[in-house]
RNA sequence: GAGGGUGUAGCUCAGUCGGUAGAGCAACGGACUUUUAAUCCGUAGGUCUCGGGUUCGAGCCCCGACACCCUCACCA
């Protein structure tokens, strides 16, 4: 850094909040002799209210009410820029005139992004989440007060601009500013203004610069806002209603992952926080709530990847007396509605590709595929251990069922563009799911697949409180207790017992969907603060 | 957990064969009332991620650590 307080003498005996020792950078250094300078001025460097603006894309919005008054009281439209590089609208004006130009009276507020200083004129281009829009400040039309603040601005500063709309001689919208209210000081530098924060890990980090300067973030997670918001639509319209369970489980139930652990301390309690929603879902089908759904957070403590944070957003939606069946109507109507949410169409950019999204989407059984794709007979355990050896899978002590599912797993699932829905798995690797009637050997269970990608997982749900209590007590071959969705929770065979309505329940891994909806390649992507190690603080 | 890659100014990036650390943007000083990544003149800014080693000499070669990215494994 080398610029040591002493050296500007505008840090020490600052008293709004400097920390006390701290070698100071030179941008820094700066940016509070601005911000000392704004206090001598008799304006507060961090702002008041400021709340009867209109949003930018509002004010711009009004630029066909910008108008060329001429002398003779006829009114005319501008030209614009539709399309076409800049206008010389000064050559438009001398045409057309005499006359002058009139507009309306915005105010806007946002963040300083770039500043062009001419002598006694600044430009400034301002943002906020509706936008960007060039301010013009002159000396002369701003007024002494307001141009003295003017001189105190650093990129990234916010500020508010009274003013009126019209267009420069280049034929941009601009607020012509009558005056600048300071809203808040920045005290680090934006990046740099071309290329904006490109370091992934810094990205991640500092996600409110990423936000705010590279293209299409921000975007991004409105659009998951809005994804989110038409779920809970979806649902609300077909009368389901929205809960909370709890996160702290004593038994870490309903999926096949290791949990994170934690502690309570006043009642001596080891609890691990929820790996799924699906179990006081379903008591609360029990309860009588006949549709019923959570959106919320579940932790795995598995490893992390471009598909995989160690907290992500799940959606599990239960309905009494429907089946797997229901599900795959609602699973393709949630994702439609989705869609349509954001204004994006059913054939949708995917990487290189593009994936369709026209209902009905595919649908296909787990057997069939896996004879396209394998070319062994899937009702066949002794061919499937074979090509499972041949294709170098550990196959000893494992169930023939689990080979199975590695190989499905390993040579299938990949390959399927999708959406698809795949059909039908084998009953063994699923524990919680009502077997087909007269086929106990399958589940009655769905997964979507979206270009490899398991983005739902529904079932009917297994209501037999005695063969669930047996798929709990029976640990499938192979697999370790630990690994084992099957973990027993006696007072959810007690709820069983209680009489739980025939049921379709459903999954939806939301940051996945969000991923295939916004052609986001990685997960990090669409969750704002993913984790991280720890920043080093020397 | 295994393998590969990356780490240089506030930001984005160069850095040749191992021989004095570079540019653009940002910053500072100056000029400019219609600019568009404004322009022009000038100035300042570095623990080359960290720690060892080899060498007369290391941003560069070797060893180790840390962080992030990618692939694989566990998982959704």
């Amino acid at each position: 850094m080398g610029v040591s307080e002493g050296d500007h003498g505008n840090t020490g005996g600052n008293t709004g909040g400097t920390p006390a020792v701290r070698d100071v950078g030179i941008h820094e250094a700066a940016r509070r002799g601005n911000l000392r300078k704004l206090v001598e001025l008799g304006v507060d460097p961090w702002g008041h209210r400021w709340d009867d603006r209109q949003w930018i894309g509002d004010a711009r919005d009004r630029a066909n009410e910008v108008r060329f008054r001429r002398a003779d009281g006829t009114e005319l439209d501008l030209p614009t820029l539709e399309g076409e590089g800049p206008i010389d609208y000064r050559a438009w004006k001398a045409e057309h005139g005499p006359g002058e130009e009139t507009g309306p009276q915005v105010r806007v507020a946002g963040r300083i992004l770039l500043q062009r200083p001419t002598g006694k004129l600044i430009f400034l281009n301002l943002r906020d989440w509706t936008g960007d829009i060039q301010i013009f400040i002159g000396q002369k039309q701003v007024g002494e007060a307001s141009w003295k603040v003017a001189q105190c601005l650093d990129l990234g500063d916010l500020v508010g601009i009274d003013g009126r709309l019209g267009r420069t001689n280049t034929g941009e919208l601009t607020v012509f500013a009558e005056r600048l209210t300071f809203l808040c000081k920045a005290i680090e530098p934006p990046p740099e203004k071309h290329h904006g924060l490109v370091d992934v890990e810094m990205r991640q980090r500092r996600r409110y610069v990423d936000i705010l300067h590279t293209p299409g973030v921000l975007d991004t997670f409105l659009r998951r806002t809005r994804i989110v918001k038409s779920i809970r639509r979806t649902l609300d319209s077909h009368d389901f209603c929205e809960i909370e369970g709890p996160t702290l489980h004593t038994i870490a139930g309903g999926a096949a992952a290791r949990p994170f652990t934690t502690h309570h301390n006043a009642l001596g309690l080891d609890l691990y926080m929820r790996i799924a929603l699906e179990l006081h879902l379903k008591r609360l089908l029990v309860g009588g709530m006949e549709r019923v759904y959570e959106l919320g957070r579940v932790y795995r403590n598995e490893g992390i990847s471009p598909k995989h944070n160690p907290e992500f957003t799940m959606l599990e939606v239960y309905q009494a007396f429907g089946d797997y069946r229901s599900m795959m109507d609602l699973t393709e109507q949630i994702i439609v509605d989705a869609i349509r949410a954001i204004g994006a169409e059913l054939r949708l950019p995917w990487g290189r590709t593009t994936i369709d999204f026209q209902p009905p989407f595919a649908r296909k059984t787990y057997d069939d595929l896996f004879g396209e794709h394998t070319n062994v007979d899937p009702a066949d355990p002794d061919a499937i251990v074979a090509y499972a050896r041949d294709q170098g899978l550990a196959v000893d002590g494992k169930h023939p069922d689990v080979v199975k599912s590695d190989v499905f797993e390993a040579f299938v699932e990949d390959g399927l563009k999708g959406p698809v829905f795949v059909m039908d798995y084998p009953a063994s690797i699923c524990p919680l799911t009502k077997r087909k009637a007269g086929h106990p050997e399958i589940a009655e269970r769905f997964e979507l697949f979206v270009d490899g990608m398991e983005v739902a997982n529904a079932y009917t749900e297994l209501n037999d409180p005695d063969l669930q209590e047996n798929l709990f007590r029976t640990q499938l071959a192979g697999q370790s207790e630990e690994d084992s969705m099957a973990k027993m929770d006696h007072d959810f065979i007690r709820a069983l017992r209680n009489g739980m309505p025939p049921a379709g329940g459903l999954g939806i891994g939301i940051d996945r969907l969000v991923m295939i909806l916004t052609n986001s390649p990685s997960i990090r992507d669409v969750i704002l603060f993913p984790l991280l190690r720890p920043e080093s603080q020397a």
